[in-house]
DNA sequence: CAAATCTTTTTACAAATGTTAAATAATGCA
DNA sequence: TGCATTATTTAACATTTGTAAAAAGATTTG
């Protein structure tokens, strides 16, 4: 399975694991701007974008905030609700068309039990994506409007493809202020 | 041990996995303003602060930065370096006379092989550490300085007793600007 | 193709936050 | 206690970012 191919990168599991694993894989194709994951619903599958893009996303006072962005081998869980249970008010959307692998968490969390590899394997995936998250923290901490933009604009692809509105929101700047950053950037 | 008192809360360990446990386990108590862990180290220790408080802070041009506090029973780590072994220019420091406890991570990542309910028992505790830093995310990323300092200083405690400008850099601002704040507020 | 819609930029002005420096208040120590 | 140090607030002005509305550009669709 492709899959593994990807994840054996992070930490090789046993072929009694990917056993195990294969069934609470599924494959979907979404078209552009497709909802994945509804507001307001439960977190009950972790997704790893194939190709395409997706975002994670919500409503603050009437305005559509982008959360997180998800590019080609990138897992995307609305984590505040994986962990606890808890409702989210957080949807995720895909950006163009994107194919994704979903897992089902609940089979997953179960698996832990009897595989501590696949624990482990999750573990690590999730240690990484806290790591990116405090990366992120930092650079909204304390740097400004257009640093954070130059260092997004990085990646040509994501400037290239994403409405600047989500870039904007994703940034914690309007739109307006964000046209004028890349005004002045040139 | 009184630790353990603390974390079954969150996920009920064997007493094999104690006893396997109990020699990484080390009490340290630091004065005020001490230094826990230098700029620039790699992460080693995972502390867990039984009473008083400590910060991670980092310098960002010139600037003082407070990333993160710590009160009784919460757990602090410089998680860019101990999921990536890296060094890391930030620092740990108490700001008053303060109690922890010390976990030797290298030690304790080991005893994951052999425990798996060691390494189940750390994943949650991380796992919920990454989801506090993706809510105080979403607070930088869209509330004002206003909003983030008034839910910050539901915790009475904290505004009390530690310096305004490690609260200023932890909320992304000047303390020139939470000075305003604060008047503004009353 | 052309109208309709959506996206991005621009403008003008308002509000929030930053900078520097000085004033005041609080704290620590001889 | 009282001096020295540190912490906090205030003031004046600069810069950044927000808001609302309009203009310009791009894309979609009948």
């Amino acid at each position: 399975m492709e899959l593994f191919k990807h994840l054996d990168k992070t930490y090789k599991i046993s072929s009694e694991a990917k056993k195990a694993l294969e069934p609470l894989i599924g494959h979907i194709q979404y078209h552009k701007n497709n909802m994945v994951q509804e507001i307001g619903s439960r977190c009950k599958t972790i997704y790893i974008v194939k190709n395409g893009c997706a975002r994670i996303f919500y409503y603050k006072e009437g305005n559509d905030i982008t959360e997180h962005f998800a590019f080609e081998n990138d897992m995307i869980v609305r984590a505040e609700s994986l962990f606890t249970g808890q409702p989210t008010s957080k949807g995720i959307q895909t950006l163009e068309e994107t194919e994704m692998i979903a897992i089902n968490s609940s089979k997953l969390f179960k698996l832990y039990d009897e595989y501590h590899d696949i624990e482990r394997l999750f573990r690590i995936l999730f240690e990484r994506e806290y790591v990116n998250s405090i990366k992120r923290l930092e650079s909204l901490q304390f740097n400004s409007a257009k640093e954070r933009y130059l260092e997004l604009s990085k990646n040509k692809n994501l400037v290239q493809k994403i409405p600047l509105k989500h870039i904007a929101s994703y940034l914690g700047i309007t739109q307006v202020s964000l046209s004028r950053i890349r005004a002045e950037v040139q």
